[in-house]
DNA sequence: GATTAGGAATAGG
DNA sequence: CCTATTCCTAATC
């Protein structure tokens, strides 16, 4: 699937279906289903599960997050959040600051059995929505190299995260309209501001970094006061070769994409971990994502196998010894 | 037609 | 100095 803020894939036509209405869904399904041009991630286990542990009731992405951690996050960010805002936007129209609570549900209206494992599943289904969300701005993040946190981007960052968003979405190339903003810039800017700018996409472009303003907002506050969210505080402490300050190896970064086969599996995967044998199933997609990450536009499979090829003669990669497309080996698996 | 292998020049940190 | 990028030729799948 194409995540929501991190997906990439482009070939990739297929639309995840959650059990979801189409009106309903805002930016989360809209990503989902508006592949953008090149990722090409598989489905998420949370859609699956949605499909099958909720089949009774139609939820909507709003719905969804509207748990208690949701929840508080919603509130507490003033109701500008981005997640609270599509929530309420969608959910309740004409009460935006009314966040809907859980308990509400629970003690009056449907008390029967459904219900509650209804509202079971719902809040299993809000916490791994949220949790998908962070692990996608936190993909995105390292795939971009930038902070999760929008307000410390420089005007650089904001140039990556457009460029990021319009492929994300398949925009038009708009970017140029917001150069010599910073991420504080941008995160003052109301909807209309961002349409002025941008008239085609100024509102997805808004509605976008609010999720990421709210992400941010919850690795914030949440991960302060322990939280045991989702299981989802981990993703945003983990440390691994990103964090080592040194300009990334190509590598170090084909790694990295092979560690998650949940965003990127249909691009590059192990045929033999443990060997560490992996094979590029999607090289134009690869690359592209190499020439994001090292903002080189240009780059393609041609070039990104070539610089595979350097490791040859330095011991870091080689062909296995079976030879096949597409196909290499780390000398060194760990 | 895409992929592979490497030489060679150049960028860029 | 180093790695990576760019460009290119020739061979291979």
């Amino acid at each position: 699937m194409s995540n929501p803020i991190s997906g990439l894939p482009e070939s990739t036509d297929f639309v995840p279906c959650i059990g979801m209405t189409e009106d309903s869904l805002i930016l989360l399904e809209r990503n989902r289903c508006s592949v953008d041009p090149w990722d090409t991630v598989d489905i998420k286990p949370n859609i699956e599960v949605l499909e099958r542990g909720v089949p009774s009731f139609y939820l909507s992405c709003y719905d969804m997050l509207l748990t208690e951690e949701a929840a508080c996050l919603v509130k507490v960010s003033d109701g500008s959040s981005a997640l609270a805002v599509h929530m309420n936007r969608m959910e309740s129209r004409e009460e935006p600051e009314q966040c809907p609570v859980i308990d509400s549900q629970e003690n009056g209206l449907s008390p029967g059995l459904e219900g509650q494992m209804e509202d079971r599943s719902l809040e299993q289904v809000q916490s791994m929505v949220v949790g998908e969300v962070l692990k996608d701005i936190e993909t995105a993040c390292k795939l971009l190299n930038i902070t999760p946190d929008p307000t410390e981007w420089n005007t650089g960052n904001v140039q990556k995260w457009m460029l990021w968003t319009e492929h994300l979405y398949r925009l038009p190339h708009a970017g140029k309209a917001f150069q010599e903003l910073t991420g504080k810039d941008l995160c003052a800017m109301s909807e209309e501001e961002f349409r002025q700018r941008s008239p085609l996409c100024g509102d997805t472009l808004h509605a976008h970094l609010d999720i990421w303003k709210s992400a941010a907002w919850m690795k914030d506050k949440c991960s302060a006061v322990d939280t045991k969210t989702t299981g989802s505080e981990e993703l945003w402490s983990e440390a691994d070769s990103s964090c080592s300050g040194q300009p990334i190896h190509l590598w170090q970064f084909l790694r990295e994409l092979l560690l998650k086969p949940h965003n990127y599996g249909r691009s590059i995967r192990w045929l033999n971990k443990e060997k560490g044998i992996f094979k590029i199933e999607d090289s134009a997609h690869v690359a592209k994502l190499w020439g994001l990450r090292k903002n080189r536009p240009a780059m393609n499979y041609d070039k990104l196998s070539r610089s595979i090829r350097q490791y040859y003669k330095k011991g870091i990669i080689r062909k296995p010894d079976v030879s096949q497309r597409l196909v290499y080996q780390f000398v060194h698996p760990v």
